[in-house]
DNA sequence: ATAGATATAACTATAATGGTTACAACGGTG
DNA sequence: CACCGTTGTAACCATTATAGTTATATCTAT
């Protein structure tokens, strides 16, 4: 099965760095942290700076904030490393047979039933927010 | 940006026009409704024999519902394709470095919030029936 | 025996992902 | 001003899941 892509646990790891260490996190050292390829957080946190979640500070390194944690939710963060689309978790099948009355209809009342459970997801994604997880890592 | 399975939407849309049509279903008509190849559909027919959701009738050709349409929810016919394993929806960058406290925690602090996302999605779906969706293929 | 089904293996093309190397641009510090 | 450690990107590659295809074996009513 195909799983929602790492970018969104590897952008929440990133940003928890920052919020509890500030400063001193180059992309090399939470890099480190995350076990990966420092071109790997690059590129998260560009997508996480084109999102307005955070600034970073070019030449000399490192990267802060522009939200408070407590205004920073999982929803924010998800969006921002797109990995999925708004109403698009769920891929539906296309060009179903039009001369049946199932194939007629389905896209329609799928779309709207499984945009209700990504919805639904979403909003409990949208409950937590960064500074709930800080205070978890001890 | 990766999304589910057009297997669960070919999955819904063939065990509705079991439903419907009940009898002359056969692979091949199903795929014509599809607009798919018929292995795709004997395929996906196999995995919902699997889960007790249908019966087939090989040599003869065609298949019924081994359940009520009022009991085979959304979630029944997602679990029965396998898009998705338990509490699997979101993947987490593995190895996080362990002399690190978000390093150390990340995985556990974000397993147990993500695993709730999931989970709120396939309560939602579980509140929809296949005869929900058969009253709206007018 | 045959015709029309299902069952399944093997193969292919495509696309997203995760990673890598390489290089340009930036900005303090000596 | 030159250097060094950064960030910012482009280009490329290996891996994997998906969706589709062809081919073949098996089943069952007629």
């Amino acid at each position: 099965m195909k799983q929602i892509s790492t970018r969104f646990s590897i952008a929440v790891h990133t940003l928890s760095l920052i919020a509890v260490s500030s400063d001193d996190c180059t992309g090399d050292f939470i890099a480190d942290s995350v076990n990966t390829n420092p071109v790997i957080i690059r590129r998260i946190m560009g997508m996480l700076k084109k999102a307005g979640l955070l600034e970073v500070r070019p030449g000399v390194g490192g990267a802060s904030l522009l939200k408070s944690p407590e205004k920073i939710t999982l929803l924010d963060i998800y969006r921002a490393v797109n990995v999925t689309e708004e109403n698009k978790l769920f891929r539906i099948h296309d060009d179903p047979n039009v001369r049946c009355p199932v194939g007629r209809n389905i896209e329609l009342v799928l779309q709207s039933e499984l945009k209700e459970a990504q919805s639904a997801m979403e909003q409990r994604l949208a409950q937590t927010n960064l500074s709930q997880l800080t205070t978890r890592f001890k």
